[in-house]
DNA sequence: GGTAAACCTGTACCCAGGTACCGTATGCAA
DNA sequence: TTGCATACGGTACCTGGGTACAGGTTTACC
């Protein structure tokens, strides 16, 4: 019998911008809540703990499409369907985020490199032989989605 | 007194697209080059090696404009005002890339204690006891810079 | 000297994830 | 009942790094 909570009310206890929340909306990943007679919104009280789950699966590297399949899964069936649940989608995020920490420990090596070697211009180090950077592979990364 | 690399073949040996070079050209990247009676462009030889460094130093996780401060500060007193130079640069980058490093690394921790515990289902883990993941400390990265 | 490929400028659009602005309407308290 | 904060919908804009398209020249080759 809660009146609900204002889209201000919402917006300050999550954090968020109170466009986000109509952006959020829009696409999908917060269900459209009550309305006031003059058509104000009125949102059950854990939005707010929706809007915290979105964000921490922000924060684990997942897109908002993503967040929003995730949601959507854990409505309907929490816990069935192994292949497009939580588990596997962890799992394959987690496969992403080790590729790209191959891919930074690689930068780093290589900015240390150059730090090492004292390299002080660009265009000098692409013509000399002693430069560490390797200009020609350095062309793409470990998994080809940088 | 060679005649010059029109933008095909530039862009062709440089592997970028055409519209690329106009867009560096606008960024400030490349410099303007000779045209033809008509109007063509007519790139240096060494666009191409330039192009290759702009690949290279993006790579290594330098934007666009930084890129070009630092092919700018090599133009006019390589080596000097070791501030600005590309050691101090590669200094800062190397600061950036080793922060985003961590962050990733506690990212990845996240997403394995989530499989580990077998996490099912995002809503009902935010309002579980057992589940590792942290809704609420997970909103900002280890350096404010995401 | 004809024709096709390459090139020109300018502008619009793409991705993600929001943010800002505008003019109007509502909610709530004094 | 008046006044102000808040919210409404719609649309435009932002960042960064490009890409695409339209409509019109120029160049190159035969």
């Amino acid at each position: 019998m809660t009146a609900g909570l204002r889209t201000g009310a919402v917006a300050a206890a999550a954090g968020v911008n109170l466009q986000t929340l109509r952006y959020y909306e829009r696409r999908g990943l917060l269900a459209e809540p009550e309305r006031t007679l003059g058509g104000h919104r009125l949102y059950p009280t854990d939005t707010v703990t929706v809007l915290r789950v979105i964000k921490a699966a922000q924060r684990l590297g997942f897109t908002l499409d993503e967040v929003g399949e995730l949601l959507e899964a854990g409505r309907h069936r929490p816990g069935r369907r192994p292949d497009r649940g939580l588990q596997a989608r962890a799992a394959t995020k987690l496969a992403e985020v080790e590729a790209k920490l191959t891919d930074l420990g690689v930068i780093a090596d290589t900015l240390r490199a150059a730090l090492a070697a004292g390299c002080a211009d660009l265009i000098t180090c692409a013509d000399s032989p002693h430069c560490p950077l390797p200009f020609a592979e350095l062309a793409q990364p470990a998994s080809s989605r940088p």
